[in-house]
RNA sequence: UGGGAUAUAGCCAAGCGGUAAGGCAACGGACUUUGACUCCGUCAUUCCGAUGGUUCGAAUCCAUCUAUCCCAA
């Protein structure tokens, strides 16, 4: 028995379920909550069926206001500025790790527990986080901007397991989440895209522009400038004779800006908001490898700091559709070494 | 209203008498706890501007018409 007090972040779905039920196996006194949301009304009944098929206590967290203010408004607000937004990367640092964890720990957990894939290690007084062991699955990526202080009271009971091993584990404790979809897409948009959820929002609509060539060739109209994002290749309505991409999007003149994939490369980047696992600052240049988006393969590059607490990461081979907003992540070996948010040219 | 050229799917385009390549776009799917990329599939069986003709057989040859472009007036 183990009298460590854990919260299982729930979300109705298969991982979350899992991971609440290994932790009851390894002994932990277990109870589960979940974040109520925009409109997840749904998920909510289902993580409360799974609760009481474990048995265990079930909170649900009310985190509306919190995930607008932080979350919503952060994708829309950059979205009109004429990046592409993370929002899980916010999401988690902010709203899932962050009042849902401080809420847990007011309720008397030591700990919360979610279903990423992703692995904890105490080392030297710090938390180190690894990729999971199933590199396939590994969500480290949307992780890298946890704190100490948030890394200090987490588990995830996944980190060593495959998707497969997670739901057989499922179906075998008749889970009623067992033979749930894996989740995707932004959970608060539940129709339409994003570009009709950003102008019911705010009320506005984002007026057409030109879409041009990089060497200034108009080739038509665009939509508005909240449709597209850099490497974007389909729905652009042009033809070339060659595929041709989103290479840039001006927000000052409103124009969209297409090119070859060859001129989709960059060998540089600034990121903002950064922060570091191992240690809290980046004091001198190290070579990392580092992933500009979800689910890339990694890439040699070297990181510095610059002024501003910002990172200049300069990259071996240059990397295809560096695109403001997302996050890039920093990575040595399997070891997290941190991250930050890719800032306009 | 003299001369020349071109007319093939939304765009570009192969085809040169034997029964419509390819690229781009579009659409569908896979992948994916963001947006993208990528991958797979579909996309001219009222047919190659129109109408006639030659031929066993034409988008491919001939005639006429129509449209567009260029040169000259």
């Amino acid at each position: 028995m183990n009298n460590v007090k854990v919260c299982a972040a729930m979300s109705g779905g298969v991982d979350s379920s899992v991971a609440a039920a290994f932790l009851i196996d390894k002994g932990y006194s277990v109870g589960g909550a979940i974040m109520r949301l925009q409109d997840n009304d749904k998920d909510i009944e289902d993580a409360r069926a799974v609760a009481q098929r474990l048995g265990i206590r079930f909170d649900v967290i009310d985190c509306r206001s919190e995930f607008e203010r932080y979350v919503i408004d952060n994708f829309v607000t950059t979205y009109i500025e004429g990046a592409t937004p993370n929002p899980c990367v916010v999401c988690n640092r902010k709203v899932k790790f962050g009042v849902f964890l401080d809420r847990a720990l007011d309720l008397g957990y030591d700990m919360i527990a979610t279903g990423h894939y992703a692995r904890l290690e105490n080392s030297g007084g710090r938390v180190l986080m690894k990729k999971a062991l199933d590199e396939s699955k590994d969500q480290s990526y949307v992780l890298y901007s946890l704190s100490q202080k948030q890394l200090a009271h987490v588990i995830f009971p996944l980190g060593e397991q495959n998707k497969s091993d997670v739901r057989n584990a499922a179906r075998k404790e008749l889970l009623p989440a067992a033979d749930r979809p894996d989740s995707q897409d932004i959970c608060f948009i539940k129709e339409g895209g994003h570009a009709e959820f950003i102008e019911n929002r705010t009320g506005r609509t984002f007026p057409e522009g030109e879409i041009r060539l990089t060497d200034g060739t108009p080739l038509g109209r665009h939509k508005g400038i909240i449709r597209y994002t850099v490497g974007q290749r389909r729905g652009l309505g042009v033809s070339y004779g060659r595929p041709l991409f989103v290479v840039r999007k001006n927000a000052l003149d409103n124009s969209v800006i297409l090119g070859t994939q060859e001129e989709l490369y960059r060998s540089s980047l600034v990121a903002e908001d950064v922060n570091f696992i191992p240690f809290d600052t980046l004091t001198s240049p190290i070579t990392v490898t580092a992933r500009t988006r979800y689910r890339q393969k990694e890439a040699k590059a070297v990181i510095s700091p610059i002024e501003g607490g910002r990172v200049l990461a300069t990259f071996e081979t240059p990397q295809k559709a560096v695109c403001a907003g997302q996050s890039v992540v920093f990575y040595d070996g399997e070891y997290v070494v941190g991250g930050g948010i890719i800032a306009q040219e």
